[in-house]
DNA sequence: AGCAGTTAATTGCAAATTGCAAGTAACTGC
DNA sequence: GCAGTTACTTGCAATTTGCAATTAACTGCT
């Protein structure tokens, strides 16, 4: 076996992009939690009393597979009480367009749904230190 | 109870329209359905025999689902044999967006995935280098 | 007339995933 | 020393998924 055939067999449906991003974030909470951490939310807890009420199972769940597929990080942010924060990769942040899209999607066909906030906003401000 | 309360309490999880999209598209099936719908495919075999080679049981569920969300409508489009075909509607037609997004994301983050067409495709475009 | 083939499903059942409750471990603050 | 918080894990029932087989209604071939 070659390496393009590793590569092509490791495509879980079909090597169409639409396909693989769904075996990533094709489920119900996934893109909540990527939801959460646009909005600045970090830590375990701080994403289990969201609105929708993950699942604590759940919630570990997802956040083992978003670190497994490079979209968020976990480090400490604090140890004697070691307490772990999640956080946005480039590859996660960039998920904020498809994030956008439902969210207007959502907001225009979901007849009395309301954003709380919107993720990817065009703030042209980032190069202060 | 009132009438307010009535349509908050139609949400699933929460006001949230991105949790009210996932409660409508968020599996790892019905996303493909509309992608091969726009890819120009309409009937029920069309369906199933897109690479993913979704259950047919499955393809059954989310056809239906798309119809109650008014996303696709489905028609006889030959009455001998009754056959059936699907097609977006305009709020079907918006989640191009969704799509797009996706697309590219994963032609971006998933390598050796291929998109086979573009939804949405923009006309005027891709000029510069 | 008989039979294979196509389309659009439904049914049955095992396996996987989800959702809920409860429990755990490590620590803090009173 | 005891309640509270954080970040989980475990157990189990309910739901959903995936696969195979089956069905119903027709067509086209011989």
């Amino acid at each position: 076996m070659t390496e393009q055939q590793n590569r092509v067999d490791k495509f879980k449906r079909s090597p169409c992009p639409v396909a693989c991003t769904l075996d990533i974030i094709g489920d119900k909470w996934t893109l909540l939690v990527v939801r959460d951490l646009f909005a600045g939310k970090k830590t375990y807890s701080e994403f289990q009393h969201s609105p929708e009420k993950i699942p604590t199972n759940i919630l570990a769940d997802r956040l083992k597979r978003l670190v497994k597929n490079g979209i968020i990080v976990k480090e400490p942010y604090q140890s004697h009480p070691v307490r772990y924060q999640y956080l946005l990769t480039a590859k996660g942040r960039e998920l904020g367009l498809v994030l956008k899209a439902m969210l207007q999607w959502g907001e225009k066909h979901i007849p009395g749904s309301k954003a709380l906030m919107h993720p990817v906003q065009d703030k042209r401000e980032e190069l202060k230190s």
